[in-house]
DNA sequence: GTGGTCTAGACCACG
DNA sequence: GTGGTCTAGACCACC
């Protein structure tokens, strides 16, 4: 399976299923059109309560990630995947940008985030002269 | 007065209120050794229920940045200019550090990542050539 | 084949069914007393489960619509057609009613109202003066 | 108290609290920037569970109609009275337009559409010429 | 089997 | 006191 949550940091459980599953299917581990797994599949593996699963499966939907099939199941909506991975980078810009924007207030020295941000890019960018 | 309270931003009101004195030490707007002013004069000033102030306080004391000083007040302790200085540039070095982490996780463009970060840093850089 | 399947609205499946084959009958492309199609021919044509569409038969047979012929399959009841005809037009007027009760309530302007009656009405009155 | 559930109609419990609520706020019962009842005092007036409250609430909060305010209860957020009245107004007009176009479609006499229409205007209008 | 709704009761952080 | 989260277990309609 490919969900993992951590009970220890504090972010609501069903917080990361929604996280989780918004990844899954930006990386297509979840295609487009398919059934996602059940509610009561997931929450077995997991070992969290039914409930909380279809909490996460709820706020996909109004997300416009999943899309119910009566009585069959919870089904990836067409599109869902490019948004999922626009969303996700959104996210990450916007975070970036107020972390950055603290530094400078909090006058960190403007070379040493320099380094920083190399030392992470370096790690996917090896044969960069 | 220095410090201000987003009711929006969902960060609990005592933690902006540790943070935001923790910054005003950093700023020396609070010197060490004198007295901070009390939590009734701040809970007015900001609105806020005292015993919020109070919570702030009591995590500022824990946090070893304050000092109860018997019949009188709260003072900066000695060394706490320093203290938060150095413990706010490693907050936000851990947060720059993991935020990027992700990005790279989630393939964003290297390049483009450096031009958030340069837009940033060219704020406090005006002369930089 | 006069039957199509919305998977989307909500709508139970079963029911669509029933609404259709009652209005296929009201309008005749069900005749009295011939057959309808069998159940499994249904399910095949509309790509849903056969168990769907035998819940929907065992509805219309309650409803009096369809009989069953011992041995042969299901026949359109005698009368039908004009019950049908008379459910359908009941079910629209008291819809129709409840939702001009409710825009009435919530202070609606009477006149664009009737703008909305006109502008669908004249669809089918195109030699109306 | 202004709302009010019917168990037997098979509308979910959690939906017509979200419709009465916002029915409230555009009716201007619960005012913008004031908090409305607690959780727990709706649930008890209404004989129903917290829960089911919390996740109407849960609901009015992601529509943008109420905000939470730590600690202290959920507050109509700025602009949402207009908003509710606004919405109620399209989602009237647009079942009107839907069960008129049913029935153009089933054939029923235009004239008598009318009548039903003005039956119902003329309860609002009673000076109308 | 599936998701959807509801109840009951517990625990938490916050003000 | 407030809302927020989670669990447990029940019942329903639907396929």
């Amino acid at each position: 399976m490919f969900l993992q949550i951590d009970f220890q940091n504090g972010l609501p459980i069903y917080e990361q299923v929604v996280r989780q599953v918004k990844f899954a299917i930006a990386g297509e581990d979840f295609k487009e059109g398919e059934l996602v797994p059940s509610v009561r599949e997931i929450a077995r593996e997991l070992a969290i309560n039914p409930n909380t699963v279809a909490r996460a499966f709820r706020q996909l939907q109004t997300d416009g990630v999943l899309q119910s099939v009566r009585g069959t199941g919870l089904a990836v909506a067409i599109g869902a995947a490019q948004r999922c991975r626009k969303d996700r980078v959104e996210l990450i810009r916007a975070r970036l940008t107020q972390v950055l924007s603290e530094a400078v207030q909090s006058r960190l020295d403007p070379d040493e985030l320099r380094t920083i941000v190399e030392r992470e890019l370096s790690a996917v960018e090896p044969g960069k002269a």
